[in-house]
DNA sequence: ATGCATGTTACATG
DNA sequence: ACATGTAACATGCA
């Protein structure tokens, strides 16, 4: 489920547990969330330390802690974080939970496509400084927009969109939403657009993105009805624009939902 | 039972 | 080397 915006709200539910001692650390070692990390270090690094902040880049999170500690958290398909106040709330699938004085803070992951990495470094760990441009900010501009189409003009625009090293945060609905509010069809390649389309794209993308983190950022309400969003899942689902019925196809191996007379 | 799912990556193919 | 396609990961749901 989680793209840009659903993971910067899933970011923000860990904030009822800053600054407060991490009493204690229940893991699941078993589970495939923890294959790049060590599971002893990390409950060894968590454990009587504190959360002091948190950023997110795309669909990346990082934690920041006491003592060079950064906690990685990527939530995959089907993750997400909660903070949970009654005792005993634990479910099924819960593989990380920090016990703090007011509650308990929770990865959940039921298809374990998710992950948690922990990194040791004074400053913020050197991966995260060379991450690309974030399209919320100003560097991605329409030149920088431009020159990535250019060098990916082969490839069908619905693939490019779901980049995460040129579009971080991008996934299938938001790829959906930009080509579709953009009125091009997501099989078209990126040399075939006319500048006009270019344009629409670029403000599309940005328009698509502001309007996600105002929507579902804030507390995971769904967009207006006038977006692709709400249709784009039911079945007989129909075109805000046109009435006309969804179509779907299969490009780059994602289920695409697209408005056939509206997009061209 | 079958097929599919808002993600990533290793491997295959051209 | 490069670009794109497919299978695999693990579970739940219709």
């Amino acid at each position: 489920m989680p793209e840009l915006a659903e993971v910067a709200f899933y970011c923000s539910q860990w904030r009822p547990g800053f600054n407060r001692t991490i009493r204690s650390v229940k893991l699941n070692d078993k589970v495939r969330c923890f294959r790049d990390v060590s599971t002893r270090q990390l409950s060894l690094k968590l454990k009587g330390n504190r959360l002091t902040g948190s950023r997110t880049h795309g669909k990346r999170m990082l934690f920041q802690l006491r003592n060079s500690t950064w906690l990685g958290v990527h939530l995959g398909m089907t993750g997400s974080l909660a903070f949970r106040k009654e005792e005993g709330a634990i479910e099924t699938h819960d593989h990380l939970v920090l016990g703090v004085e007011n509650g308990w803070l929770v990865f959940n992951d039921p298809r374990q496509f998710g992950k948690v990495e922990l990194y040791v470094s004074k400053g913020l760990p050197e991966f995260w400084e060379n991450l690309p441009r974030e399209m919320e900010s100003a560097p991605f501009d329409f030149g920088y927009f431009e020159s990535i189409l250019h060098r990916r003009g082969r490839s069908p625009l619905k693939s490019l969109l779901l980049d995460q090293s040129l579009f971080p945060g991008v996934g299938n609905w938001m790829a959906d939403e930009v080509l579709w509010r953009a009125r091009v069809r997501p099989n078209r390649s990126a040399r075939s657009l006319e500048r006009s389309e270019l344009k629409a794209l670029f403000r599309s993308l940005k328009f698509v993105c502001r309007g996600a983190m105002k929507y579902i950022a804030t507390d995971f309400s769904d967009p207006p009805k006038s977006w692709l969003f709400t249709h784009r899942w039911k079945p007989g689902g129909r075109c805000p624009k046109t009435g006309v019925e969804l179509e779907r196809t299969q490009i780059g191996g994602r289920t695409t939902c697209w408005s056939a007379e509206w997009q061209k």
